[in-house]
Parts: C-alpha cells; sequence; structure tokens
DNA sequence: GTCTATAGTGCGATAGAC
DNA sequence: GTCTATCGCACTATAGAC
C-alpha cells in the first residue's frame, strides 16, 4: 500500500536535481565548464559524496582528498566546480537552503482552512526532512564553519519557517480555535519536534517507529497543546 | 528576588571541579604530575577552554595551537594532561556525562509522588544544561569525532535519561494519572523540548525568553499531552 | 612542571600535461 | 574537462633545555 509519505516522494524526486541547477543557472558565468549535462552529473556526485562524508566525520574533518577519492573525480576536476573547500561549503548552504525553502512555502500555498495548513506544514517538513535528511542534518551540524556574514542563511530559514507556524496559530486563536497563549514558544516546540526526526534518527530507526507515527504522534501532541475544541468542520 | 533556578545554582556550584576531580583520581597511576591543586587548576582552565573554543569553530578546527594560545599553556604543558587531541576529546565526554548523569539521577532519588518527580527531573535537566550549556552542546555536536568504540557513552546518557523519563510516565500511566499511550514516544518528545534550550540559545536569547518561563511552558505542554485530569493531591 | 624548537605528516590549492 | 605532480603551509606530537 502507498503511504502518505510513498506520494509526498513521487511529487517530490528532483530534490538534488533542482539544488543543482539553481546553482548552474546562478553561477553560469564564473564556471568554467559550459555544458549543463557535464555539471549536473559532477555537482550531484561532488554534493551527495560531501554529504554522506560529513555525516560520518565532519565536513571540516572530510579533506578535500578523501572526496576525490570516494566521489572519483581527482584534486583537480573538484576545483573546477567550487574555488576552494569554504565555497563548497557555502554553495551547499546556499542553494539547499533556497531548495528547501521554497518547497516549505509551496507546501501551505492556496490552503484557506487555518488548522489544515498547520497540518500541512508539519507534514511537508517532516516528509522533507526525511527525504534530504543529509541535508538537513548538515545545515544543523556545519554552520558554525561558515564565515560569519553566511552564517544567517540557515538561522534565517529556520526562523522563517517558524514565522509560519506562528503565523497559522495566531490566525487560528484571533478565530478562536486555538486556546494557546505563547504562539511563538507553540511554534518553537513544533519545531524542536520537527527537528527530533532527523537530529536522532539512530534511536528512531532502532525502535522502528515509522515516519507516519512520528508523524501522528506530533499532531496529536500539537493539538493537544494548541486546542481546545475544534470547530465542526474538521 | 532568587529565582528557582537561582538556587539550582548555588546547590550544584562545583560541577567542572567535580569533572576535573573525577578525572584526576581516575588517572592518578598514569598521569605525570602528582599534586592535586596544579592538576586541577591546569585542567579546569585546559577544558573550559577547549569548550569555549569548540562552542564558536567546533573540536576539529580549534588547533591545540589555538587552544595553548587561548589558555595561556604551552604546547608542552597540554601534553602532560592528556596524551592526543583524540583523548582530550575523549576526556571531555568520558567525565563530563559521567558528572552529568549522576547529578540527573540524584534529582529525583527520594521523590515518591509520579508527577512531582517527573517535574523534578525536567527541571533538573533544564537547570542543569543551562549551568553547563557548553558541555551539553558538546556531546551532541562532537560525539560524531570520537572513536567508534566511545560513541556510545553520549548515546548510553541520552537513553538513560529518557528511560528514567520512560519509567514515570509508565508508573503515572499504570496508576491512571496520565492517559498517554505511547510512553517512549512521549519521553523523547520531552527530551526533545529539553534540548532546544541549549541547542537553540541564540533563539531564546535574542527573545529574551527566561529559562523560568522555557520551564514553564515546556511542562504545561508535557501535562497537556499526557494529562486527563490531575489526581486530588496535586 | 613548564618551556621552546623542531621533526614529520598531511592538508588545501595550483600549474601544466593531455 | 580532467588528470597528475608538486608547492608551501599548518598541523600534531615530541625531545631536550631549564
Amino acid at each position: 500500500m502507498a503511504t502518505d509519505f510513498d506520494r509526498f516522494k513521487k511529487e517530490n524526486q528532483l530534490l538534488v536535481e533542482t539544488v543543482c541547477r539553481d546553482f548552474f543557472n546562478n553561477s553560469q558565468g564564473s564556471l568554467k565548464i559550459k555544458k549543463e549535462a557535464v555539471v549536473m552529473k559532477n555537482l550531484e556526485n561532488i554534493l551527495n559524496t560531501t554529504l554522506v562524508l560529513s555525516s560520518k566525520i565532519g565536513f571540516q574533518t572530510m579533506s578535500l582528498r578523501d572526496l576525490s577519492r570516494e566521489s572519483g573525480l581527482s584534486m583537480g576536476a573538484l576545483y573546477t566546480y567550487f574555488s576552494s573547500k569554504d565555497d563548497l561549503l557555502r554553495i551547499i548552504h546556499r542553494y539547499g537552503v533556497q531548495t528547501v525553502t521554497a518547497i516549505l512555502a509551496k507546501a501551505v500555498e492556496g490552503e484557506s482552512d487555518t488548522h489544515e495548513k498547520l497540518r500541512k506544514i508539519v507534514r511537508a517538513h517532516l516528509y522533507l526532512s526525511e527525504m534530504m535528511q543529509l541535508w538537513f542534518n548538515f545545515f544543523f551540524m556545519e554552520t558554525k564553519n561558515l564565515k560569519h556574514e553566511e552564517r544567517k542563511i540557515p538561522t534565517e530559514s529556520e526562523l522563517f519557517t517558524e514565522q509560519v507556524i506562528v503565523d497559522i496559530l495566531e490566525e487560528g486563536r484571533q478565530a478562536g480555535l486555538y486556546t494557546v497563549k505563547d504562539t511563538m514558544l507553540a511554534a518553537s516546540l513544533i519545531k524542536a519536534l520537527l527537528q527530533d526526526w532527523y537530529l536522532k534518527r539512530w534511536k528512531y530507526s532502532k525502535r522502528k517507529i515509522t515516519i507516519e507515527q512520528y508523524l501522528s504522534f506530533v499532531l496529536e501532541s500539537i493539538e493537544a497543546i494548541i486546542l481546545s475544541k475544534r470547530g465542526t468542520g474538521a
């Protein structure tokens, strides 16, 4: 049986391709290589290999020689796609966060029912973090290696998503649907629960908790915290 | 006015000293330096400086030259307290986790009221993570740099604390006090909320959320999730 | 018990062949 | 476009003076 998550996966198959294409379109001026197909293939390889190695030993510990060996590309080839190790870090953050933010923003688009909107953003966030588990972990763990000016990228993304949730909660509170008093703290709490899924993946895997089970539990918990009585429509 | 947290701080002033003394007692055979006072002073300096630098740039990025400069100790002096950079990492994890676990275990000792026990462990965890913020962050961020055999130290500590919470929830459920069905997921949720306080310290600081406010919100939220009706005693 | 000086290693980055 | 060879540097770790 196809689960809800399977459907989401099918609708969003080309995530890494999106990241790579964004990069290619933005860098065409400065990039030495002009063939899109070549850039796409190698860049996807580089990014995926970097994410895998970083999840095991961390970005700083990973040497470019490790990356060269694991990706099958020579040191020279690597340097045609980024200008320094720091640049590679920046690329992953910038274009990764951009893609994630765009998908999450789209997830609630056109939904008018407040509570349904809340459920949609929670589900989209959880599913996306599952599909892009290595990316989400990377954003969280490697931010401190960015130069100061670049650190605001993941920070602002965190605040943006949280603000989307705050807005929904505020809307529900003013409509008398939610009784929660502090919508900002409630939104932080929701973010913390969503984040726990990918930060503690080892724990949930070991216990064989499926993503659907986790989603149900999170939604129930959120409702317990923010809902007094549900409207007749739900 | 002295807050609840101020009282907790006074009762647990000597945390880093405890870690250092544990280390000294356990290493006296292998340690070159024999004077306890000297070891305590320098080790505390080394550990604190390491935690500060790691919180800014990460343990791997921090060079021992950085540590030497910031602590005021020479490279040679550093190497009389640990045998390699990896050893330093291990020391912080091992003795730090040991101290934290002992304090948390003591926090619920002798409390017979189930719900009060839950509130005590939540409060102790939150307050302790505030006092040892750099330590808790270090445990979380630097675990992957440990050699495989040593990684179970922080992992088991996470599971231990969670099990304490599971036991309390299970006790309450069987007594008819709590209606929560999945006590394990509920305990994970509580841990996630506690962890968010120190992982996202920048966010809560910026918003001027005090630790007392956060504690109240977390306790209320937990109660909303697990409680049906409170007993007459509470 | 702490220092300075240095040995030895592996890194990021690049130049030039193909 | 991709490769190999190599430069210069910063690192961990240690040896020997004080």
